[in-house]
DNA sequence: GTCCAGGATCGGG
DNA sequence: CCCGATCATGGA
């Protein structure tokens, strides 16, 4: 176990479960988060206000989960960062303050975001709890102790990798994956062939990876661009579904425009998607 | 039953 | 290049 203090209240394990930037990430209660990522299962127990109980090794952390959630940058500074004249803006990230663009897995991310499109939150979690229960790895749920609480579930699974998913095609078609199972299939070949590789997507610039995620079958500007945010990094992206665009429409004339922010306009929109759902 | 969901593809203008 | 029709299913 590992206890980490994060101060001012800018890590807040609960609203980026609720965040929608994640499919197996979910609250217990309300000092209570877990999730699988990486094949592993962690829970964050909230012990403090701004003190939390991570169920790993301190050489997890370290080499998993700080990174994970992205514990080294500054968002304080991101959220001061926001013109002084965009009061809305100004709302949403204060609402929102202690949400962070997650690290995550790079296959699972392309996949669950192909699965997102034209479908609600709830709806995609079933899907990719589906999958994950017909082609990948069972996990045993640790026992934890005091301050954490028992796992929410007996089994959980990994989300599977392109081959895995590939040999179990034939029980997919009870997935509900609907019409995007071709495009889920022909993402897994295209991994399992070598024709995409994380290594060259990871390596690429933002363009690059922009159109190589966009050359992909079923893979468009949205879905695109929030692989690039929440698997890549490219905190730059600014992915519109309809909830932003609504948002766009309302505040904006139409469209936000993202120049003030260069490295940072997916956080901006990452706020604004929290606020506008949850509030 | 109705309506909408973290959209993309395809064909036609 | 832009537009509309269409896609399959879960959850509210």
């Amino acid at each position: 176990m590992t206890v980490k203090t994060i101060r001012d209240g800018y890590f807040d394990p609960e609203k980026i479960a609720l965040s929608g930037q994640a499919f197996r990430i979910k609250v217990i209660d309300e000092d209570h988060t877990e999730l699988i990522a990486g094949g592993r299962y962690l829970q964050i127990a909230r012990t403090a206000p701004d003190t939390f109980a991570f169920s790993c090794t301190e050489k997890e952390f370290e080499n998993i989960w700080k990174d994970f959630f992205d514990l080294d940058t500054d968002y304080k500074a991101i959220e001061d960062s926001i013109l002084p004249e965009d009061s809305y803006l100004k709302d949403a990230a204060c609402y929102g303050r202690g949400i962070r663009i997650l690290r995550q897995d790079i296959f699972e991310t392309i996949i669950s975001y192909i699965i997102s499109q034209r479908r609600s939150i709830p709806s995609i979690t079933t899907c990719v709890n589906r999958i994950s229960r017909i082609a990948g790895d069972r996990i045993d749920p640790p026992s934890l102790k005091a301050p954490f609480v028992s796992p929410s579930e007996e089994e959980y699974y990994s989300f599977p990798s392109a081959s895995q998913i590939l040999s179990h095609s034939d029980e997919l078609d009870d997935a509900g994956l609907g019409y995007r199972l071709p495009y889920v299939l022909q993402a897994c070949r295209d991994f399992q062939s070598g024709k995409l590789t994380e290594d060259l997507l990871k390596n690429a610039d933002d363009d690059t990876l922009f159109k190589l995620l966009t050359d992909m079958y079923g893979v468009g500007i949205k879905v695109a661009n929030c692989a690039m945010l929440f698997a890549f990094h490219r905190t730059g992206r600014f992915p519109v579904d309809v909830w932003i665009q609504r948002i766009q429409d309302r505040f904006y004339g139409g469209k936000f425009d993202c120049t003030p922010y260069p490295e940072t306009a997916g956080i901006m929109q990452q706020f604004m998607f929290f606020y506008e759902r949850t509030r």
